[in-house]
DNA sequence: GCCCCGGCGTTACGTTATTACGTATGTAGC
DNA sequence: GCTACATACGTAATAACGTAACGCCGGGGC
């Protein structure tokens, strides 16, 4: 269980945060709520109203090629720049970086075609060092 | 994809093909089904079926963050690097652009780390130009 | 003929996310 | 004190997205 990490958590927010750092990977909102159900939760919208805090806090990111959410791997939280993730389709687990000279890149494609960036979402699927066949 | 021209399609493929290229934008799999019901179509997996194999030709392509699919916007349809994709958030408009130089940064980032990449989503969020408020 | 395979149609089901409504609590202004 | 407002919470119901499992049919190889 992590503790006292950023702004003052509800208790809900917290204990969702908390089943995320645990699993020490991603898990399905739904996945949160039976993890919690013995700390009382019942119903889902008390997982994605908690989720979508965390996410806002930049505790939390979303993966949407998985609809499942992470915790972010920077230990303190703070916050930092765009994030990317490698995820492994034989294993699972998933990498997060911040692929800053890429970011810029896109950035220079926003800005020649006016469009102001609000978010961004890269996620690369593949297989993991672990789980390539040496064969 | 090789270098073969587009496989022909079939009666549900080309329906479906042809709802999203006659909509310009992205279709979520149930939309289509709505507009195909008068030719026949019945069930979401008709739909998902033939979205299938029109995302493995390469002629369309699904939007993870809008769990939805938009046609491939290069008219020959021909296959092309990794695509990348900016949604207007007010208006809902999609540009696909390919991004080579940030690809090759984060294919960088794969080899270094001994990831064998399959395939790469990049979606940015935000305001078109169009959209941009002059204030 | 016979087998195999890809596409198809249908039913049923599983998973993911939101709407709507009401309650509780804290705080600022009066 | 009391009201007004904001934020979080609890619950039920429903919408939206996606898949498993079954069987049928037609075309190509042998
Ligand atoms: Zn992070
Ligand atoms: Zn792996
Ligand atoms: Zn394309
Ligand atoms: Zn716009």
């Amino acid at each position: 269980m992590s503790v006292e990490t950023h702004p003052d958590l509800t208790k809900n927010q917290a204990l969702v945060f908390g089943s995320l750092s645990d699993a020490g990977g991603p898990l399905t909102a739904y996945a949160i709520l039976d993890l919690l159900r013995d700390s009382g939760f019942r119903a889902p919208l008390q997982v994605y109203r908690a989720l979508d805090k965390l996410v806002e806090y930049g505790m939390v990111h979303r993966l949407e090629s998985l609809n499942a959410f992470v915790a972010c791997s920077h230990k303190g939280c703070s916050s930092h720049g765009t994030a990317a993730f490698a995820i492994c389709e034989k294993c699972g687990v998933v990498s997060e970086f911040t692929p800053d000279k890429a970011m810029s890149l896109l950035r220079d494609w926003t800005k020649s075609e006016g469009f102001q960036l609000s978010r961004t979402t890269i996620e690369l699927r593949g297989t993991c060092r672990q789980c390539a066949v040496p064969n």
